[in-house]
DNA sequence: GCCGTTTTCGGCCCGACTGTTTTCAGTCG
């Protein structure tokens, strides 16, 4: 049982509860609860044995027993008795822009609708326009809401949505009623997968920055567009949001449209407890009406005597309690990252020469580049032989011999085999200066099996680094399941360090990961896995999972200087 | 359904846009 199944329990319930139009409050209840159990650190169903669960912030005793029954028994009556009164299938109706609770239960009860093909089919035939409130507008709205919901289909990888975003800010920054504009929502707070890019502008004339930005070149359709926001659809089917305010508002607005929306709530909730109010037009006191901040968003929060939040940790996981008390992390910031301890070069899957990739790392301001090919049984992607491995060293040593402030390392990105062993003999890993084990197969196995694989990795002396641990590929591939308290503590024990990988489709480990990894004592090493020059840059988004995980500059192995992460890498062996 | 430096009952973030309504409900973020 993992803590994901009771997360799906209870937004299944949640979905049948909104859908039988319960309360909203009993809703949103459920939904707390399965965001508290996603963010949880600790196994939900050992919580549940030790009868915990109730410590959980939003899980009170009603949920905690359905939980528990869950957990216990594998099954859920209350979910069972709920699904029998609805059709399955109904709540797939909510995922259709425009259709909520209200009109999907107006259809299902008065037309018998419950999937969203026969409400395709009563659209096309007008059928909806004999309910009450419907007529042809909103008829033709939910055709076009399904359109665009079989469009839409995935979110994107924040490594797509993010250069689109800043593709749109480059364009209308240069329109004259555009006086700031800066990428919010989930972007800005850098979460791995996005679903709608929003964007807010500073403007004194709203009107014109509105119309600059539905007269994009990139538009395909205008979905909604009112005095002060508005949202398209572009050519490559990206719903964009825009949101105009004046300048005196932009710090409140800025705050509030990046969310996340439990951390806003939550943000709220401690200002109506102070008397005091914030929308997106500010911060104002309750009784006079008298506004107290607004025009630069750090000021909401020292309104509130707290620090100011990083967009990345706004997920109302502690983040908040943290700057009451003054007490926020130190996060990671790129400007720490002295070099890089994973890429790949001509010599295996890589496109550009070991001398191309140094001279990429140089101009980044690098102290040191690690190349680390891969090893000999990923023979389909010229894995390196042994005599390989000594002819690539012999031209990294002679390389080094032309630099200065810099060095170039030899490192491996060795195999994990699906018994644990690694890829060469001890004598051959013993000549690279970094060892980064990795799983590239059998991601499957049981949790007992892959748990111990990856123990007998890092048992290994020469085994600096575990590699994309959980080996996920983000809307692709499952990650393994491993066990992360016991991965986590004999990293701890044998001094090894987990790797961040920054490609967009890995951030490996994943932030609620890399958070548990540091709060255990875990060092974590930041690498772009870059397979061309270019994608050295790849390493912000590596760094964004960090900061999203609490990670701070002395939980990172490639923050240290040369000569400390050399001795720190001697130590183990 | 949860929760409590006013509270164990009565609240629960807040505002814009749309469509169908002459004053508001539904939906969204």
């Amino acid at each position: 049982m993992k803590n994901q199944d009771v997360v799906e329990l209870l937004n299944d319930i949640a979905d049948m509860l909104e859908i039988r139009g319960e309360s909203t409050f009993r809703v949103r209840a459920y939904r707390e609860a399965a965001r508290q159990i996603e963010n949880l650190q600790e196994d939900v169903a050992a919580l549940a044995t030790e009868g915990k669960l109730t410590d959980i912030r939003g899980i009170g005793s009603s949920i905690a027993e359905k939980i528990h029954e869950f957990v216990t028994t594998g099954r859920s009556e209350y979910r069972e008795n709920l699904a029998r009164t609805l059709p399955p299938g109904l709540a797939e109706l909510l995922e259709i822009p425009g259709i909520g609770s209200r009109k999907a239960l107006l259809f299902y009860e008065k037309l018998g609708i419950s999937t969203i093909d026969e409400l395709e089919q009563a659209a096309r035939e007008h059928k909806l326009q004999e309910l009450p409130s419907i007529k042809e507008k909103t008829e033709q709205n939910v055709l076009e809401g399904i359109e665009r919901l079989r469009q839409k289909s995935t979110r994107m990888l924040l490594g797509v949505a993010l250069p689109a975003a800043e593709e749109v800010i480059r364009m209308l920054k240069q329109h004259p009623s555009v006086e700031r504009i800066e990428v919010g929502g989930s972007i800005r707070r850098m979460q791995e997968t996005i679903g709608d890019i929003d964007i807010l502008v500073a403007s004194s004339s709203p009107k014109d920055a509105i119309n600059a930005f539905t007269s994009l070149p990139i538009v395909k359709a205008v979905i909604a567009k009112g005095g002060t926001k508005a949202s398209i659809l572009t050519r490559q089917d990206l719903q964009i949001d825009l949101r105009v305010v004046s300048p005196e508002q932009w710090g409140a607005a800025l705050q509030y449209f990046t969310g996340s929306k439990p951390h806003n709530i939550q943000l709220r909730s401690i200002a109506e407890s102070r008397g005091m109010k914030i929308n997106e037009y500010g911060i104002f006191r309750i009784d006079t009406g008298e506004r107290l901040a607004g025009r630069e968003e750090c000021d909401i929060y020292s309104t509130l005597d707290m620090l100011c939040i990083p967009p990345e940790i706004r997920n109302a996981t502690g983040e908040i309690e943290a700057a009451m008390k003054g007490e926020l992390p130190n996060l990671i910031d790129i400007s720490d990252i002295r070099g890089d301890l994973h890429c790949h070069t001509d010599w295996s899957d890589g496109a550009n020469s070991i001398e191309a990739m140094a001279e990429a790392a140089k101009a980044r301001g690098y102290e040191y580049l690690v190349i680390s090919d891969h090893s000999v049984s990923m023979g389909f992607i010229h894995g390196l032989s042994t005599d390989r491995v000594r002819e690539q060293r012999a031209i990294i040593d002679d390389l080094n011999k032309s630099y200065k402030d810099f060095k170039l390392l030899q490192g491996i990105e060795v195999n994990i085999r699906g018994n644990g062993n690694l890829d060469y003999p001890d004598d051959v890993l013993a000549r690279f200066d970094v060892v980064t084990a990795s799983i590239h197969s059998g991601l499957a196995q049981p949790r007992e099996q892959i748990t111990q694989r990856m123990i007998k990795a890092m048992q290994n002396p020469h085994v600096d680094i575990i590699g994309h641990p959980s080996g996920r590929l983000i809307g692709r591939r499952d990650p393994a399941d491993f066990d992360r308290e016991v991965v986590f503590s004999t990293a701890v024990e044998t001094g090894t360090a987990m790797e961040i990988d920054s490609q967009p489709d890995r951030l490996d480990l994943k932030d609620t990961d890399a958070r548990r990894a540091v709060d255990m004592g875990v060092m974590v090493a930041i690498n772009s896995d870059a397979h061309t020059t270019d994608q050295l840059d790849l390493i912000r988004y590596g760094i964004a999972t960090a900061r999203r995980g609490w990670v701070e500059k002395d939980d990172v192995l490639n923050a240290l200087p040369l000569e400390d992460l050399m001795a720190r890498l001697g130590k183990k062996k």
